[in-house]
DNA sequence: CATGAATGAGTATTCATTCAT
DNA sequence: GATGAATGAATACTCATTCAT
């Protein structure tokens, strides 16, 4: 017997990494479907195993899903708090990491997010999922409100509407077959700077002071 | 005892009546429990008829849901079409009247918006709603390239940033607790300006001239 | 199209008639199989029905064990009851009236006995099954303390002792080949008889008195 | 070391005491859940060890449900035929002898008499349980019709009453909270001369002669 | 030998959908 | 035309059973 064992029929795996090859599919199905059009079987199916598998990695459908939740939301809040990590360097600068950041988080991971946002608030999960998305829209209204000193009563409408944006630009880019025009920079760089383009003089403006990025900022990353 | 009505308990209503009354009930179910969530057996209940009434004037679920979407969807549409109609005036003046239709319908129309966005964009209309998003957008597109000016490559990201931005900050106002904060003004009107002041001036800037929306616009509507 | 419609697919019959007939049908296969071991799908199909029928008429499986053993035990105290009824004959008439009713009772309807005494009682009806138990030998323990005079303490174990002597019998009666040679008179009569023919002076002993229906006594009934 | 054991945990036993290991759990298990509640797992988690060892050691579910109705009713049937053996007493202090070991089995033995009749009288086993009744019931017609004279056609009716009526007491004293008031004599002995005491007489006036328990027996055991 | 990991087959329950009246 | 009654098809979840180590 060769050291991979057979290929197929029973795969003896060890549970964590079982554990990530069922949450993967369920992200997947979930963003895909829903909380209620997602059935077991797919999941199961979408990982390549048998339901109990699922169950038994998984737990019942409503703590899979929350595990789902869960994962992807503190993969996205550690990948955009990395990049926006008070370096020293200009609040401007920290948004634009965190902006690539969150581009480079949408574009390569979209399931996730589509299960982070694109689900109903009604349901069993209301709470998690506002929480969730409470916590990813602070993220952002705290750049703005601590760094760049937008007044805070505007602050989460304005990081509600810059995500809102970010979305709607990452939809784009991902959905249309015309968004290929970019050249063979890095796309979420460029995301990022199309957004800046947008939304960076209003903010500057709520600011009071210039408008920063418009001049060539190092391109570091 | 007029035609209208019979020995028993059954109203014979018009044809057309009747399907706006199960539509009616069909919105506000969905928009409540979500495709997968919502049972015909509600619709009906909320209807006030019967379940093969409900299939006898909006078909099967799956009709009926696309009803409710493109109901909503025309509805809207036109809403802001008309509010956007070229009327001689400023298009930055189109632009907010459009914005301010948009926020308008969503906040007289609650349920309809949660259909069409909330609860539809995962699951099998996913299609559906994707087509009418690329409707809208085109029409901000339209209104970027053809009155502001924006150059034609940036048009179509620049109008899904907005129609993004608008869409974030529509899911705020509606499903934040603190988002009533916005005192006696039509709230139509102040989410349209809170948009205007994000993406305002990034697009002003994008066609060279000055902001004229930052000097006061006479509050016609 | 004749007075019986179609005898086949869908049969509209009315709500009590079909309660009727999936009751029936739950006793018989909750007899056989045992609560945990019976299927819904086995009594949808003993009952000639399609299993929504019977969550419809018969609410969940708990609920439906409870109604089964709810209408077995009150059909088994009521037919008992009227058995015993206090005619103003002397309490050993009336005994025997009930044991006959009791095997009248038993010979006829053995899959509600079953249901009632063969549950174990264990698992989520433990309450219920004992209190109905409770309930059906109590009425022999009023009996022999109330009529007869057997002394409190003792009543309830004898009552006990004498619905198993019964059962046995019955089980005799109903299982064994050879059983049949009881004549051509009524069979829950002669089982009554034999009976009391065994358990018959033990009770006399203990009341102190004679052994009354040792003499003859009129075959009413 | 011993040979017995090894560097893990895992004790290396003879087959034969893994094998009473795993039937006491199992009659342990079965008898609290049932035949059908009980699960593998709950039994492999009773006898310490693991769910495929159960299955080298008692086979499938049902042949290990089977294995525990054979050795319970073994020993069962044993006591009793041990305790009837002719030893040249009087049939009638046979009787009492056997009827003791029966209630003393039983009050032992708690689980195994569950396993045996509360448990296994529906459901798949009926027909093993049955078999076993009726070798209980032999012996007992046996002891009537060949000690006691009672006359052949009616000792196995009699005799099936009597061993009913011992496990409607058996039942009660097992089940019932108040059947603990028999003092601090042995239970099993109070229990054999309840039912001596209602089913004696009867006995007796069948054989015509005198009713020999009455007198003091002496407190042989 | 002993076990953790995996699965095929089944169970209770619900829902979209359609006859029969 | 309108409805109560009925069902086929699915879904979440469990369990007896068996490989692979």
């Amino acid at each position: 017997m060769t050291a991979e064992t057979s290929r197929t029929g029973r795969q003896r795996l060890a549970p964590e990494v079982r554990r990530r090859q069922v949450l993967d599919a369920a992200v997947a199905v979930f963003s895909e479907e829903g909380f209620h059009g997602a059935s077991m079987d797919a999941v199961a199916a979408r990982a390549g195993v048998s339901k109990p598998l699922v169950y038994a990695h998984g737990g019942s459908k409503d703590e899979l899903f929350a595990a789902c939740l869960h994962r992807e939301a503190e993969r996205l809040l550690h990948a955009v708090q990395a990049a926006a990590g008070d370096t020293g360097e200009a609040p401007l600068v920290r948004l634009r990491r965190a902006l690539r950041a969150f581009f480079h988080a949408l574009t390569t991971r979209r399931a996730g997010w589509t299960v982070l946002y694109r689900q109903a608030s009604t349901g069993p999960f209301a709470g998690e999922v506002d929480a969730l998305r409470r916590r990813i829209v602070g993220q952002a209204a705290d750049l703005m409100a601590g760094g760049l000193g937008v007044p805070r009563p505007v602050a989460l409408p304005y990081a509600h509407t810059l995500v809102g944006a970010a979305e709607g630009l990452a939809d784009w880019w991902l959905g249309d077959p015309e968004a290929d025009g970019v050249g063979d920079a890095e796309p979420a760089d460029v995301l990022a700077d199309m957004l800046l383009a947008v939304v960076g003089p209003g903010i500057a403006a709520l600011t009071g002071g210039p408008i920063p990025w418009s001049t060539p900022v190092s391109d570091e990353r």
